[in-house]
DNA sequence: TGCTAAATCTCGAAC
DNA sequence: GTTCGAGGTTTAGCA
């Protein structure tokens, strides 16, 4: 069955009364649905905001997702996040679609004045995905390879609760001294660095702590941020790090792994 | 001219020679594609990732952004920001679509074994948007009107720099005492309390130094600590302060907020 | 449900 | 160019 649509010349437009039509079915068979064509956006939500007319292209997926693009840049300039409810409507020689998010309550109002291109399509997406050289990997890496950061050490525990949040591995170095790590998949931040700091000072008792940024690189001004606090960076490539994993899960060495992650 | 490219009936495909061709033509003449069809993706750079074949929905935006998108959730699955370049071939029965992006770089590559959809459009879009209830909009309403918070407090700057970062809004209460206010458009969390900390503990000299936390609301675990860090909290909500700007604009009696932003 | 932190975060502004 | 923080951030992982 034919569910797209569009004009026979660039940029003429679609009859809104049909699209509305079509786009009402398709949205009740769940269909995944693209519309390009001038139209003004209301959101009122979480906050508010107000767009006028524009060429937008407008996604709306099959769990219910809305986003809206305007022709530049990666960001939606509005959206919904899935299982948004929609309601279509023509009125007053406009194509008007309303979606609807019951929590928090939100709704996005768009205004067709013309549409260029409409599409329903039934998407199967069953492929898997998978991600590598992420800060996972770099935690993953480091319990198995803890020499990584430095000979001698052991990893206690990862995910450890200290009273502020979470620390990402705690460990004890040769010396017996106890390691807080805190990992950053990029350059570690002034933000990152109090971060780890925090964590220390909130685990910190009468025993010495050392705080470790585990990073591909660390920020300029962090330097001296760093030494201030008493804290340590130790260099380490994420793509590193996803290699160690590959090769390790290769020679099927990784059982050993499911027990602290 | 006819850039739009549909099959006749649903699911069917459109010849992938040509639909390189057209899609070749539409990057070099900037235009907005969208591509719907079954591909897979590898994506190398600041991580790596790969996925498998499934029903994908393709974005490339006139100013060479790309989002690759499933047809569930918010988030496309791979994506690339604005200024890449692209190479379109034809291959093995296949249509190849590489996006380069050359700083941090990076390339997504894409592997279509069938096109269902093919759009390439000129959209214009001028349309101003306008975001209420922001971050930006209770700052500006703080400024207007500090009685928000308390009476008698005096803003003496905006966005003042203390040493880790900018503190939102800095003042003096009634009695004289410096403040330091921490904004927050969202429930304050953990972070938001210990970014105030910082900034109080940066500033802090010899006399008495208050830190206020202002957000519609505080997040549960932060009571404790916020008491333990001797903070304050004032509760203020979003929306009531876009309307206050709102009103002020009208009266026209926002001359004076210039000199703080 | 709430909290915590990551993300290939992106984006814009300031220095 | 780097740094910094906001974002209607969203999303996933846990208690």
């Amino acid at each position: 069955m034919t569910t797209g649509v569009l004009p026979n010349s660039s940029k003429s437009q679609l009859p809104l009364r049909e699209t509305a039509d079509r786009l009402r079915e398709a949205l009740r068979q769940r269909k995944a649905v693209v519309i390009i064509g001038s139209c003004a956006v209301d959101y009122s939500g979480r906050a508010r905001s107000r767009l006028d007319y524009g060429g937008r292209i407008v996604l709306i997926k099959q769990d219910g997702a809305l986003l809206i693009h305007r022709p530049y840049g990666y960001l939606p300039v509005n959206w919904q996040p899935s299982k948004c409810h929609f309601h279509v409507e023509y009125a007053d020689g406009l194509l008007n679609l309303k979606a609807i998010r019951v929590s928090p309550p939100e709704t996005v109002q768009m205004r067709f004045k013309g549409v260029y291109l409409f599409s329903g399509l039934d998407l199967e997406d069953e492929g898997r995905f998978s991600l590598y050289a992420s800060e996972l990997d770099m935690k993953k890496a480091l319990i198995m390879q803890p020499d990584l950061i430095e000979q001698g050490l052991k990893i206690v525990s990862s995910e450890k609760r200290v009273a502020p949040g979470f620390a990402d591995i705690y460990g004890r170095d040769r010396a017996g001294t106890s390691v807080i790590i805190e990992i950053k998949r990029d350059t570690a931040d002034r933000e990152a660095v109090l971060q780890l700091y925090n964590y220390v000072k909130a685990t910190a008792g009468h025993q010495p702590l050392r705080g470790i940024i585990v990073a591909p690189a660390l920020g300029k001004g962090c330097q001296r941020l760093l030494e201030t606090l008493n804290l340590e960076f130790k260099q380490l490539d994420p793509h590193l790090c996803s290699e160690i994993l590959a090769r390790r899960q290769q020679s099927g060495r990784d059982r050993s792994i499911g027990e602290y992650l």
